[in-house]
DNA sequence: TGTGATATGTATGTTTTATTACATAAAATT
DNA sequence: AATTTTATGTAATAAAACATACATATCACA
């Protein structure tokens, strides 16, 4: 229910007092319901206990609740210019375009997700050659881990993504401190991802944790979260964003290694001339 | 000055508590911002202490201050709503950023080219449930092949997707006529995407390929050509507009599989339950 | 491996804030 | 005009929130 309209429509008369508060709290709506009871009762000129006698004539027993209600119905307002997408047009029952429009307001919804300095933290991380890195995902995500690892492949030595559990164990173990673990985790958390970060963690190595929402109970053991949003009109969650994520690291990371790595993308060229476009990699896909 | 901007360009160097407290803040900006000391440490996994620094930092004397200013620059963004407050142009020499922006543009460009009889036509092979479906890709494109395998195995059975030369041979020889082959292959063309699907061809197979706009050669061994956009701004090709069709895709196979389809994603989700979730498929990815 | 510097948490004091009880003022009613 | 009813403010209090000082942990570097 709209708290606006409560304010309008009140269950039962409202006395002087009252009325001096409504006409604060509707005059810049709904900020002026963020400040403290006693700076409205001043600013409608009343005392503390009507305003508090207000809130509870409009139906919450407490001041806090009348404000998170405020807040959660701003947070909603805030949101829906974004989720109000294509008005124009006709109806839309087309699955397809439908699914591929919410997708394309997940991306832009999880561009402010994104800190400029946990990119830079991680470009540098993986510009350390001689560290390990680490990739391992989940059912769906594990695709991202290993889209991310194919690219990091070319871009610099000592890379590995995870494909089953034993590699998983061997792994871990094998890690040094100052090694970088990427975790794919998106809803519907797999505890092998809880397990795997938990290990990580002990090893003193750096996880990274590409995610869909920061409350993920890993948070703790993790070094660096890049989150983004999984939400579209489809049965299924969305991993463009996270793909738009893992290619926009790759693009900041090489930009970062330089002319360095030129070479190295010639080498591999070379390379794949050499052996025939035909060769699979040991087990996970192929050339 | 923006808020935004202050919280993701500091004075000075972050420390881990401060980023997790700008994840936080920005993760529902601005109203994350609201809520008391207390609340926003918890939420961020920190102490009291921390957020007053953090506030210090970026320059409020007071965390009162600090949320002063949040609802004032609150009430300008709502008095007015659509006054793009994304970010503030700027130069754009982050590669993150002109990445992602070009990754959009390739998106949006591969839209039109999507045909809708196409679509429906493979959603109506995808329908029949005894035939099989094979998915199979390239080196990166692989991970996308495996990605719509993915989603395909929880939506009807015969799917399978192929991960190693051995399995790619076993596999053509077994195809069917009236089985539907979807091989994946963008530029940087793969040998091995030419022979499979010549061999599928043969087998009088449904020969569906994503590529990418340029003329395959494997244009008239194919039954139906999805296409999409790889340039970005980043040496390497994207396949996020791939992506967002194979999603697309998956969506509209699910809405014409309709009801039936539901009983079995409970199915897939009992039955995860059951086996717990940690287990790993044979060779491909974890569950 | 030890040492200094930095980062972070714990404990605590001080101020605000919400809330209640009660007294006073205003209005309505007889 | 007196009395009841309603509205409002004052003052007290308990809860919470902010802020600080200090101790501990962590990290970087020699």
């Amino acid at each position: 229910m709209n708290i606006k309209e409560q304010l309008e429509s009140p269950p039962s008369e409202l006395t002087p007092a009252d009325r001096k508060l409504v006409r604060v709290l509707l005059n810049n709506f709904p900020t002026s319901g963020l400040k403290t009871i006693a700076q409205l009762a001043k600013d409608a000129g009343v005392s503390d206990p009507s305003v508090l006698r207000f809130i509870k004539k409009i139906g919450f027993s407490r001041y806090s609740d009348f404000q998170s209600a405020l807040v959660k119905q701003l947070d909603e307002r805030l949101k829906s210019p974004l989720l109000m997408h294509s008005k124009s047009g006709g109806i839309d029952d087309d699955p397809w375009q439908h699914t591929a429009e919410s997708t394309m307001d997940a991306v832009a919804g999880s561009e402010p997700l994104v800190i400029k300095q946990d990119i830079e933290q991680l470009v540098e991380w993986l510009s350390e050659k001689n560290k390990k890195v680490i990739c391992f995902g989940g059912r769906f995500s594990g695709f991202l881990a290993g889209y991310l690892h194919a690219h990091l492949q070319i871009l610099r030595p000592n890379t590995k993504c995870i494909t089953s559990s034993l590699e998983l164990s061997d792994t871990l173990l094998d890690l040094k401190p100052g090694d970088i673990f990427i975790q794919f985790d998106y809803r519907r958390y797999q505890q092998s991802a809880a397990v795997a970060v938990e290990m990580a963690h002990r090893k003193k190595a750096k996880v990274v944790l590409f995610t869909d929402i920061y409350d993920s109970p890993l948070r703790n053991k993790v070094d660096l979260t890049i989150s983004s949003l999984v939400d579209t009109s489809s049965p299924f969650d969305t991993l463009v964003p996270a793909m738009v994520q893992v290619e926009a690291l790759v693009a900041s990371l090489t930009d970062t290694l330089g002319d360095s790595v030129k070479d190295r993308l010639m080498e591999v060229d070379d390379m794949r001339e050499l052996l025939g476009t035909h060769y699979f990699s040991n087990n996970q896909q192929e050339q």
